[in-house]
RNA sequence: GGACCCGUGGUGUAGCGGCCAAACAUGCCAGCCUGUCACGCUGGAGAUCGCCGGUUCGAAUCCGGUCGGGUCCGCCA
């Protein structure tokens, strides 16, 4: 017997009385000694009187030899043993047989021939196989036996990077002089935003709790309370419909920053994203560092998308000067596409111009765009492919798709040349930049469509075609958001990111109604045309989290508020502590929101977070594993002073917005 | 709130009006095997095709509903 029974002296030994190494531990150099191992049955193969079976942990795995003449003990032990079987198994730690090493496990050298194996577990046949990494399996499955799952060495591999990439992120803050520090997951309600997570309070019967959104407002008072620095790893709560990227608790790097400027958070997440990529993941290659940063209006004119894929180009071009260049009398040197822009997109309605199709002279006259992006190589798209695409541009509300090819030879082909005449095709193919062999997709239409249908259409497109190198990571900033979108709906301006959203120095005169009452919004404010100091991080495509300057001033504060529609009394009902916390001095700050879950997908090569996510939810907001929600015990009911009005009247109310009185008496719960 | 896709032995798939009391692979069980590593060989058990209803002489197959899972739009920082 071999047991370590000496006192665990160091922190780094995994060293336990079932073992003395790991099943990734052992090597040749190990050969010779006598060791204990202790894991799963990963794979068995009988030979009568010879037995070997892999023996797995999260470590590794390791190749044990049972010889019937050796050890008819553990020989008979070993015959009933079975996958999945929980074993602990001394003896000597031998080299293998010269041409019988296997290369592709880390121990394959050496193997252990066991004198002693005791079962510690049975298994029953597990409803999917463990030892299998790439064999397909219905995720439903997966999720009710999740503890099997993460068994298996995707999920394991998974959930490490993960745990790195946390580990990393502490590292980074806690040398950089940031606090760590936890905030309550029981707080007040919220009502904007996202729909809140409600817990019914016991003590204070009648009112509720609320589960974060996120620890916004929190982190703020910490700054008041002077602790300057602070990060936390936030578990955030929102009860909205959900997606592969979404889940109703996600995991949010949280931090915010006291006298800071915009570029002193953006440098500093700047520099510790670097620092943690490089950590995490060494052989994934960062495309551009300092990280590109685009102006919201840049991101939107370039890639069609607040949150662009750098790792390919494909960029989106203005067709406009193209068309009207080749229109005889039009304006050669107004070039309208540019200033228009900037000072409003009505500037083209002045000169009707004629390109001789009518959409795009539809699509010019009333303040749209006309652009395109060049598909490389597509030029021989088939009608069924185009057909597709345009479906694609349609869903997202664009009117049509037209197309112009280039073909090998250089000629330009469209279903508009008629219209347009081989001039002006040309001109266009040459403005988008089309080589022989390419594709020119235009979509004619208002600004916003015609960028967002681009963009999509360009993030589809580089998916089909494989634009991106898989490995990079292009990180990039969009800043400068428009402070407000003006909400028809109630008549006010609402916050684009987070109503603490400071507005950029320049723009403060513009936070200003046009009746001069912050309190009488209307769409033709200047606040309108305000830029908020809001910045956001996107990494190959997708939004990896977003932050901004705070406004620290309380008359700064209020009018903002007034703007996005709040009445003093709401302003104080909603967000009183924190407008009193600003009253007793608040230093300058702002933060940023990362995406864990995100992150770690994204460094897992996976669109889909419940990968990366040790218990994660489906759909439908259930947990399969544990059959969560579930209806509550009655005397949890009564407890807190509340009944059950019954599935259907509950459906009522929040539709009809009135109380039903029709439900099943108190107490009965809805039958499974 | 809406649209679409999927549901067949333990697992992954095939079958898409009769030839199907359902096929293949793997897993499982039993036996044999002293150098395997996705061990091999021989034999065996295992599914009324998610559920309910309809059409039909006949339904795994067609239709409707329902449940479960997924994707997208809306929603969501």
């Amino acid at each position: 017997m071999t047991d370590a029974t000496e006192p665990l002296h160091a922190l780094d030994d995994l060293a336990t009385p079932y073992r003395t190494a790991t099943c990734g531990q052992l090597r040749g150099t190990d050969a010779g000694r006598e060791a204990r191992l202790a894991g799963w049955v990963h794979r068995r193969r009988d030979h009568g009187h010879l037995i070997f079976f892999d023996l797995r942990d999260r470590h590794g795995i390791t190749q044990v030899v049972v010889d019937a003449h050796e050890s008819p003990a553990a020989h008979a032990v070993a015959a009933r043993v079975r996958v999945e079987f929980v074993v602990s198994t001394a003896g000597l730690v031998a080299r293998r047989l010269p041409g019988t090493e296997n290369p592709k496990l880390a121990t394959g050298e050496i193997e252990l021939r066991a004198r002693d194996l005791e079962i510690l577990s049975e298994a029953k046949t597990p409803p999917f196989y463990i030892n299998e990494p790439d064999a397909p399996i219905d995720e439903s499955l997966r999720l009710r036996y999740r503890y099997l799952d993460i068994r298996r060495e995707p999920m394991r591999d998974r959930l490490l990077l993960r745990a790195n990439l946390v580990r990393a992120i502490r590292d980074a803050h806690h040398r950089a002089g940031f606090v760590e520090i936890e905030t309550p997951i029981l707080i007040k309600s919220t009502p904007e935003g996202a729909r809140d997570f409600i817990v019914p309070s016991r003590l204070q019967p009648g009112t509720v709790y609320a589960l974060p959104q996120s620890p916004q407002q929190l982190k703020q008072l910490l700054m008041v309370a002077g602790i300057d620095r602070y990060f936390q790893i936030a578990r955030c709560f929102r009860d909205e419909d959900l997606r592969g990227d979404r889940q109703p608790e996600f995991t949010q790097l949280d931090l915010e920053m006291s006298f800071v400027r915009e570029e002193t958070v953006m440098d500093f997440v700047e520099a510790m994203i670097v620092e943690v990529s490089r950590a995490v993941v060494p052989d994934r290659p960062l495309r551009e560092v300092p990280f590109p940063r685009f102006t919201y209006e840049e991101a939107l004119e370039r890639y069609g998308s607040d949150k662009p894929d750098l790792r390919f180009g494909m960029e989106l071009v203005d067709l406009a000067p193209a068309l009207l260049a080749e229109t005889p009398g039009a304006d050669r040197n107004g070039a309208p596409h540019e200033e228009a822009r900037t000072v409003g997109e009505t500037a083209f309605a002045a000169a009707t111009p004629a390109t001789g199709f009518h959409v795009f002279d539809d699509a010019l006259a009333s303040g749209g765009r006309v652009k395109g992006i060049v598909a490389p190589g597509m030029a021989a798209a088939s009608r069924r492919e185009i057909d597709e695409l345009t479906a694609f541009v349609r869903r997202y509300g664009a009117r049509g798709l037209v197309h112009v090819a280039v073909d090998t030879g250089g000629t330009v082909h469209s279903p508009i040349g008629k219209f347009l005449g081989e001039a002006r095709l040309r001109a266009l193919a040459r403005a988008a930049g089309a080589a022989p062999g390419d594709l020119l997709l235009v979509v004619a239409d208002r600004p916003a469509v015609t960028a967002d249908v681009l963009g999509r259409l360009r993030r589809e497109l580089g998916e089909r075609l494989g634009l991106a190198d898989p490995k990079e990571l292009a990180y990039c900033w969009v800043h400068r958001f428009p402070m407000y979108q003006w909400d028809a709906e109630h008549g006010r301006w609402d916050a684009t990111h987070n109503p603490f959203s400071g507005v950029v120095p320049e723009d403060e005169a513009l936070l200003v109604t046009a009746s001069g009452d912050p309190y009488q919004p209307s769409p033709e404010d200047p606040a309108g045309r305000a830029r908020a100091m809001q910045y956001d991080i996107a990494l190959n495509g997708w939004e990896l989290g977003g932050g901004s300057v705070r406004i620290h001033r309380r008359d700064l504060l209020e009018r903002s508020f007034a703007l996005q529609g709040y009445s003093q009394e709401r302003m104080r009902d909603l967000f009183g502590g924190i407008l009193e916390a600003f009253e007793y001095g608040a230093p300058p700050h702002g933060g940023i929101a990362l995406g864990i879950d995100r992150w770690a997908a994204l460094f897992a090569d996976q669109t889909n977070i419940r990968e990366v996510m040790a218990f994660p939810k489906t759909a439908s907001g259930t947990d399969l594993m544990l059959e969560a929600p579930s209806e509550p015990d009655p005397v949890q009911w009564a407890e807190l002073g509340l009944q059950f009005v019954g599935v259907a009247a509950a459906a009522k109310t929040s539709t009809a917005g009135e109380a039903a009185a029709s439900g099943p008496p108190a107490g009965s719960v809805p039958g499974r």
